[in-house]
DNA sequence: GCATGAATTGCAAATCATTTGCATATTTTT
DNA sequence: AAAAATATGCAAATGATTTGCAATTCATGC
């Protein structure tokens, strides 16, 4: 892995949320250019070390965020869902992959070969509920 | 509802797949502009009647799909989720959302409001996999 | 340890779905 | 039917992401 790719892949780790482009980009420094982050994280997420998906937020626009894989731990898939709130516009992590029952199940009803799939949700957290709207 | 939202809603619901902006401007016609189309297809959203997920698709780039939600029956939320084939890039209508239980746990466990939720699923489709790679 | 071909990076420019400004047309209200 | 509000069309802007290409770095054999 090169100095670029590992870069990335740190501050994705060290996240605690996703991170779109932009914000790996701000991360990190005089490493690289913008461009490079693009081809990186796609080059993890090829390579099984990251996971993204495309979220549109009323702040931030259409993205596409990426987080870090977990190292697999027994039955866990590595792969979080995660909560985005529509107010303070942060991500909760809700914690590994529930689906694996029902992905079997779509998979007998219909022969298809799920490869992967995309989840998150949006709403209001504890914190700006407390604050009211 | 104007001409322009009554036939984008109309496609929707002849459509057996969700579509994206294009594939409505495809099918409408001379009714109206690809403008109105994407203000359309937000009024509907807005308004209940059509829900929509970006996906990223490599035949067809990122692009947001919609569809007509149903009419409501018992125990049905008219918001239905789908399988994407990488192969043959269509769309196959994996039923009523099941995820309420799921939801009622991550709201219950984080004290969140969960409005929304984006959930597809991607792989080979049946057709395509009895045609091999 | 270094030459050599392959893969990666940086920069500038291109893409492409989607949005916006604004004047006109249509719809709704009174 | 006139006035007020809302929707539409067209052209141009936006903004995240991608691409071309030359320069650089990496991997590998000798």
């Amino acid at each position: 892995m090169t100095k670029a790719r590992q870069a990335t892949l740190a501050i994705l780790r060290d996240a605690q949320e996703p991170l779109c482009a932009a914000a790996v980009l701000e991360r990190i420094g005089v490493c690289c250019d913008q461009v490079t982050v693009y081809r990186s994280l796609h080059f993890l997420e090829e390579n099984g070390l990251a996971d993204s998906f495309i979220l549109h937020c009323a702040e931030h626009g259409t993205e596409r965020y990426y987080t870090a894989v977990d190292s697999l731990k027994d039955g866990y898939s590595g792969h979080h869902h995660w909560f985005h709130c529509e107010m303070c516009h942060r991500f909760l992590d809700l914690g590994d992959c529930q689906l694996h029952t029902l992905v079997a199940g779509y998979e007998a009803a219909h022969q298809i070969t799920v490869k992967s799939h995309t989840l998150y949700f949006t709403g209001i957290c504890a914190d700006c509920q407390i604050q009211g709207h």
